[in-house]
DNA sequence: GTCTATAATCAGATAGAC
DNA sequence: GTCTATCTGATTATAGAC
């Protein structure tokens, strides 16, 4: 055992700090949009200071899409993963709470051209996408095996529908400067999903 | 009558040649990735030339987003008060040819927080994806009138449901570098709105 | 580890000649 | 209408002191 004798939570490390002052900026302002300066200002850190724990830009923002995208899928497995009926574990997922004026912080990275011309850059962002495609069609499957959905619904390709919603919904909704064409968007597709009775 | 005597085309002029480049440059990298010097080398003009027709940068997106908003509206408009079933004109609209891995040039600006920030910029972005879901909503009211869609289909929730699947398949289809998940996502939404008999 | 120079290049214009 | 020169500040670092 250390001896750690701390009342107070420690401050975070530096590196810590601009990984996250970094994650803030990507979401907000996207890869281009994002300086080093800005970077450095938001995380209270200095140039020297950012460049002995990066090697530049493109090395902090691999760290902060890369822990971005860890926490998406963390969060979608666990709701996917969870109790509940095929159907209401899509819609749980569907009606999580989100900051949805803010939008998608991984699928915003797709509009970002320097951001999908790096191999290295690009790859967290296809692989999460793909991976939450995968885990809906695997409910969307298990859905359909026992009933709760049609035979004619066809998982990946659902898997891919309820993906877009999302996506597409964030667009609409930024573009109405208001939340509701995404919740409009996700209930409609719910009722097209599950009508009622 | 004018004296016109061409027997080729005229070579388009420098302002119109601006207009295009800038249009094609937001559309692949952005506002904030679209510097002044990249459109005048695309158009083959000088900053002189350019800083004589346009204010500057914001001036000149203001002209290629209009024209852009402009071509998209006439483009759906067409699709969806021409022949056919409701449903039919919807499917048609879904299944239009679309440079899917370019994206949509109008939905892209969504993610600028530049375009977003300056009311003009934003109001044709705001207005074009706004009108869409109206238009969309009024050919599914009469789907669901003439018995085409279930009494249970809300003509203004399936419209940004349709919407988003399209804005959100370009995301997906960038994420993976393939137009497949773009096709997939239609593919399944058309099956939910018309599922086969 | 963090700080302060230093610097080459780009962004986004303005001014005035032609 | 178009060109060239000029300008201020940002971008994206590197070098070396502390």
């Amino acid at each position: 055992m250390l001896p750690v004798n701390d009342t107070a939570p420690p401050p975070a490390p530096a590196a810590d700090r601009l990984v996250e002052a970094t994650r803030e900026l990507l979401w907000e302002r996207g890869y281009t949009g994002t300086s080093p300066k800005a970077i450095q200002q938001r995380a209270g850190a200095g140039q020297g200071s950012m460049y002995h724990h990066f090697t530049g830009k493109p090395d902090l923002a691999l760290a902060a899409i890369t822990r971005t995208a860890e926490e998406l899928r963390a969060l979608a497995d666990g709701l996917l993963s969870g109790p509940g009926t095929a159907v209401e574990r899509v819609t749980a997922y569907l009606r999580r709470e989100r900051d949805v004026l803010r939008g998608c912080p991984v699928g915003r990275l797709t509009q970002d051209p320097e951001v999908m011309a790096d191999p290295v850059l690009r790859a967290p962002v296809e692989q999460t996408l793909g991976w939450l495609r995968v885990r809906l069609a695997e409910v969307l499957a298990e859905g359909r095996a026992n009933g709760e959905l049609p035979p004619s619904v066809d998982p990946s390709g659902t898997a891919a529908t309820v993906v877009a919603v999302l996506q597409g919904g964030y667009v609409l909704a930024r573009a109405a400067g208001d939340t509701a064409p995404f919740d409009q968007a996700v209930t409609g597709l719910i009722t097209l999903l599950a009508p009622p009775a």
